[in-house]
Order: C-alpha cells, then structure tokens, then sequence
RNA sequence: GCCGUUGUAGCUCAGGGGUAGAGCGCUUCCUUGGUAAGGAAGAGGUCACGAGUUCAAUUCUCGUCAAUGGCUCCA
C-alpha cells in the first residue's frame, strides 16, 4: 500500500500502481469525468500512469490551467494525426498548448501551400478521429530507440528535438495511428475532445529563427463542450469590439495615411486633445518627484549616435541620414533621447550636490520598425515616449528607481490597470556581443533593478535577452483586448552612456566622478498608453480625460439658442461641453451621442428653457432629472476634480 | 523581412467577364419632436496600383503597395 497525500493535507492508502483516474473515481464518477491530468509531487502526469510510491497529488480539471494545458497538448496531437491522414509523409514540428488553445508546426513539403479553406477539412477529419475515443499510450523508449524512429520517418525536426534530450527521460506517445516524441501527459483518450476550431494558419520559422526554414503553423483550440466553443467565438467577437484600431477610428482619436507614410501616425484634433490631458497629468506628477522639462531637436548630427552607439547597432535597420548641402554632414532622426539629454547635462559642470538631475521631454523618436510589425498604434515608426534621464550619484541609484517605480503606480492606479506583468530583462546568458559597456557595470546595474524590485515587492518574471544594448531594464506589460503583451512603462539602468560621453560630477572629496543614468518612460510611448488605454476602457474614458465630457441635446430647433448658450457658459468654466444641434428626434440624438461615449447628455426643451434648467442623461444609466445649470457645471466640475486629484495624489 | 488572408462610396459590407449596389454618414427639403434610429430627394466610386489573358477585366492570372492574423525583430 501507499499513501496519497491530497491538496487539502488528508491522506489515504492506496494498491500500488493506483493511477490518477482510479483516485478520481473513488472519490466521484462525476469528478472522474471532469478530471484531465494529476499533479503527482508537483509534476503532471497522465491519468493512467501509475503510481508506485507515497505522493502527494492534485486531480487538475478543466478550471485549471494545467488540465487545460493537458487537454490542449491532447488536442495538437489529434490535429497532427489528422493532417498526417490528410497529406502523409508531412514532418511536424512542435505542438504546445498556449493561452487559448494550442498550436502545432508542420513543415507540408511539396504540397501547395495550406490556406483557410483547407482548414474545415482538417477539423472534420479531427472530429472524425476524436470519436474513435483514441487512447494515448505512453511508452519510454531509449534515446537510439528513438532517433532510429525518427531517422526512419526522415523527420528532421523531432531529431534535431531528440538531440537536446537525455536518455533515459524520452517517452512516446501513441494515439490512434499517430506517434509522437512527447514528455506528455495527455489526457486518458480523444473522446472528451466534443468542439475544435482551427482558428488560422501563419508561417512560424523553425526554432523560432529566421535563418530557419519556415513551417507552416496551425493555430486552433477545442473545448470538451461545444457550448464552450461558441461561448468563446462570442467572447472573441466582442474583444474585437475594443480594438482600438476600430475605435481609434469611430470616435475620431487617429488615422494613417499611406501618402504620409505607414506606421506614421496622424493624431485628429479629439485624439490629440486626449492625449495632451495624458501628457498634462504626468507633467504634473513629475513636477512633484523633482523633474524639469527639456525640449531637444527631433534630428540630431550622425556623430552623436556614433558615440552613444546607437549608430553601430542600430544604423544599418534605421531610417537613413538625411545629408545636408554641406558634404560630409549627416544628421539622423533621433530614435532616442537619452543622447541629446546627456548634452544637456553637460551644459554646465555638476556638482554632487545638484544630483540627481532629472530631465524630462515628451519627445519623439522615429525607428524603422519592420514593415510586418506594424500594428495600429501599438507598434508604430514615428512616437513620442513620455521619456526623461535621471543623472545620479551610484549611491543614489536605487532609490531613484524606486521612485520611478512609484510613478508608474500612480499612473497605473490613476487609469485602472491592475493586471499588468513586471518584467525583469537582463542581458542574453550565452551571447554578450549584442551589448556594449563592461561585464562589471551590467551586474551593478543588474543587482539594482533586482534589489529595487524586491524592496517594492513586485512579483517580476526575468527574461533573458531582452536588456536593452546599453543596460538591463524593468519593463511593465499590459494585455490589450485580444490577451496581446504590451510593453507599457520601462525603467532603465545604465552606466555606459555616461561613460561614452564623458558625463561628470564633482564629489565631495574635489575628485571627478561618473553620475549613473536611468532612463524611463511610465507610459512607454503615448501612441501604445493610448492604444492599450482604448481596449480597457473600450473608449470609455474617465471624465477628466475623455475629449468631450457633455454634449447638449436641443429638443428641437427652437431650443438650439439656449443650448448654445449653457455650452457657452461651461466651455468658460473649462467643462468640454458640445451642442447636437442636428435636425434630428432626441431620441436618434441620444443613441448617437451614446454611441459616441459621451459621458453626459443633457436634453433641453420648453421647459428647461424656462426654467434655466438642464435634463441630464448619464452614459449607460439613463435619465437622473432635472437640474439648475449651475447645479450640474458645479457637479461636472467637481467629478472631473474628483477624480484629477484622487488620480494625482495615489 | 517571411507565411496566410484581405483591398468595391467617408464608414460597415454585398456583388460579379458586358465599365457597379445596400445600410449608415453627408447635402437639400418636409417634419419641430421629451430620453437609443421620423420621412423624402440628391451628391458621392479609374471597384488599391501596374501589367497580362480576352472582342470586352472591377471580376480571371501575375506583380507591386497597403491593411490584417502569426513568425522573426524591437534603441
């Protein structure tokens, strides 16, 4: 006998060999049905792998992201069983469970090119399969075992797989007519699989490398009930709802014009109204953590790039110089800020009682994104980044950052973005080439922002690879509506810069010293703020950011006077007020404004005429009553101030 | 940059080898109204661009450009 140990701390004795779906039924038929994987001492299992030793287990259920990830990893089997009965001798690369569902890399050979009519077919011949109720049988197999498989099969990719695996630990897994390299678990058979959508297919290069060739990647996902699937298409049609392309378009905010350029963005008087209050807020913020505002050209002369070497990695993939009638001269457009700022701390000589300086510019920088990256106003070639450059003293550093931290919360908690991801990227483990400055100052610079983070007790994820070339960063990312990451606000370390322009300040023993840079952007970049800012509000702004706060609905054209007037009067009390003064039924008034997101509406006929008087309509709630101008300017005034200050004293 | 998809009126989209349609929007007129679409008339399109096939191409083929779902990249 053995002890099974469960989540809750209760034991209980089991045969030898007991396995996952045996446990289950024991404690219910209904939780046997549910159950799709066991955590067997923190490691995931097949339902039907036995169990020999005490254990302490978790059954995993669909509500959990490992039976999910089980069921989905099932399901790229069943879709790589039946696009290898569909076009045999296809060779396949890896199929992982993400997200939301799954994915597999096939590499199809010499058949035409896979398009989305093909795609139907497939999820039939799936269906097909995954009513046979398909086991998936586990085998270990030695490592010469399997290579020989694979070599038979002349399937490349599972061998170059196989390369990197050790023996001993490989196993295959068997479904139907279908055998795979696989660490598993898999669920106990296909029969659960009830509803299965291929959602698109896209080139994926093998590895992840773009030296590589290109398989052909198969997106999907499937549900153990139908009723889920199409509660997840609904689901998705409405995310599309909030993509702030659309939106972007509909209330007016921004457009592109290829004749301008693409990945060039055109802000519209609405949009451009917003994202100045956006700009406004933060100046304000950073008015009060010690900031000052620079403002510095949006060209700046080759060399200066070359110095901070910028030039070097990043010049030949960047718009090119723009040559003046001077030979020889070349000016590039800044695709960062940092160096002009390093200029302008050296305007003068430092001494280490000025530090930190903290220099702050919305400026706008102008990066030769790859033409397939381009993505409405998340990914863009020309914006601004709500930047700044703190100069300070090594001493002086973490708490510097820390600072930033605490205004990337306010701004975080002022617009209502809690489920963000603080990300650690630190330099690349194996290839250091891609980074300039000493071994010594990047693990200064990455034991601040780790030690930093901890002393804020943020939950960070480290990625390595991603610092950037001068130093490590702490980035924070933010889904958009589709569970697309984004990176929003960055804080950078960087001891190089200083070093590659000679920066100084003088400390208290008389001797020159080099200041610590950190670069910083809260926002990250206006145009992504607003992007990311449209699919969470889904254009439904605060009031004390939203371009027009009220728009006055006259019954009918004799009122039109009136309700300018009440504009008139609110506008000079800094309300942003608008009058529909369209020859159209209240009624079509009130459905387009709320189309619109127009916080509040107000009706005005005889009667509110009369009586100086407004009939307020709040967006979403419907009529509140009547009340005095001055009453309603007055409550305006004090929400949108309400909120301004709750946002700028977090 | 690579793989897939798409490109028809300002917007959303239908259509299809014989040079174009709807709804919304816009203009004008009628209507002057009480909390999510009042009525009528009208203007508006080199069917993304370029080549090829054809008696004839917006429609078929190829190329280019752009958008889009991914991959790679991202100072």
């Amino acid at each position: 006998m053995i002890t099974i140990t469960f989540p809750d701390g209760n034991t209980k004795q089991y045969e030898e060999g007991v396995t996952g779906l045996m446990i289950a039924k024991d404690i219910s038929n209904r939780l046997a049905k549910e159950v799709l994987s066991i955590g067997v001492n923190g490691e995931v299992w097949d339902l039907t792998r036995p169990i020999n030793k005490d254990a302490s287990i978790e059954l995993y259920k669909w509500e959990d992201k490992e039976g999910r990830d089980t069921f989905w990893h099932s399901s790229a089997h069943l879709l790589a069983e039946a696009v290898e009965e569909l076009y045999p001798g296809v060779k396949f690369g890896i199929g992982p469970p993400i997200e939301n569902g799954f994915y597999y890399d096939i590499d199809f050979m010499d058949y035409p090119p896979l398009t989305d009519k093909d795609l139907p077919k497939i999820e039939q011949k799936m269906l097909e399969l995954a009513r046979q109720k398909q086991q998936f049988v586990r085998t270990d197999i030695s490592k010469d075992e399997a290579n020989k498989y694979f070599k038979d099969k002349d399937d490349e990719y599972k061998l170059d797989l196989i390369k990197d695996l050790e023996d001993g630990t490989i196993s295959f897994y068997k479904q139907g007519s279908f055998v795979d390299l696989c660490r598993g678990p898999h669920i106990p058979d296909t029969g659960s699989i009830k509803a299965i959508k291929l959602m698109s297919v896209a080139g994926a290069y093998w590895r992840g490398d773009e030296h590589n060739k290109q398989l052909t990647r198969l997106y999907a996902i499937t549900f153990p009930k139908k009723s889920m699937l199409d509660e997840y298409l609904v689901k998705l049609e409405e995310a599309k709802l909030r993509d702030h392309r659309k939106l972007g378009k509909e209330l007016e905010l921004f457009t592109f014009s290829q004749e301008v350029g693409i990945g060039l963005p055109i802000w519209l008087p609405k949009g451009a109204d917003l994202r100045e209050r956006l700009e406004n807020f933060l100046k304000k913020v950073q008015r009060k953590f010690g900031y000052q505002q620079v403002i510095t050209p949006h060209i700046g002369n080759i060399n200066l790039y070359k110095t901070s070497g910028h030039y070097d990695k990043y010049g030949a993939d960047s718009f090119q110089s723009i040559k003046t009638p001077q030979d020889g001269e070349e000016f590039l457009l800044k695709p960062m800020n940092c160096p002009h700022h390093c200029k302008a701390y050296q305007f003068k000589p430092h001494s280490y009682k000025d530090l930190p300086v903290r220099f702050a510019e919305f400026g706008t920088v102008y990066r030769y994104e790859q033409s397939g990256e381009l993505h409405g106003l998340t990914r863009v070639r020309g914006f601004t980044q709500d930047d700044a450059h703190i100069f300070c003293t090594p001493d002086q550093l973490k708490d510097e950052f820390k600072k930033v931290i605490d205004i990337i919360f306010i701004i975080f908690k002022a617009l209502d973005f809690q489920d963000f991801e603080a990300q650690i990227s630190l330099r690349d483990k194996e290839d250091r080439s891609k980074y300039i400055g000493s071994d010594e100052n990047w693990e200064k610079a990455e034991r601040a922002i780790i030690e930093a983070a901890e002393e804020k007790g943020l939950t960070t994820v480290t990625e390595y690879g991603e610092a950037a070339f001068y130093g490590p960063k702490l980035d924070f990312m933010i889904k958009d509506a589709l569970g697309r990451k984004w990176q929003l606000g960055t804080i950078q370390v960087d001891y190089n810069l200083p070093e590659r322009f000679g920066l100084e300040y003088t400390g208290a023993d008389n001797e020159k010293h080099r200041p610590v840079m950190i670069h910083r952007a809260p926002f990250g970049s206006m145009e992504r703020f607003v992007a990311v800012l449209l699919e969470h509000t889904a254009g439904k702004f605060p009031l004390w950011l939203t371009p027009d706060q009220v728009v006055l609905l006259p019954l009918s054209e004799k009122y039109n006077d009136y309700a300018h007037k009440v504009a008139e009067t609110f506008r000079e009390n800094d309300v942003r007020a608008l009058v529909d003064d369209r020859n159209e039924k209240v009624g079509k008034k009130i459905r387009d404004n709320e189309l619109k997101r127009i916080p509040y509406l107000l009706i005005v006929g005889e009667k509110e005429q009369e009586e100086g008087t407004v009939s307020v309509r709040k967006q979403g709630e419907g009529d509140q009553g009547v009340m005095k101008i001055e009453d309603f300017m007055q409550f305006i005034m004090e929400e949108t101030e309400k909120e301004l200050t709750f946002a700028q004293n977090l």
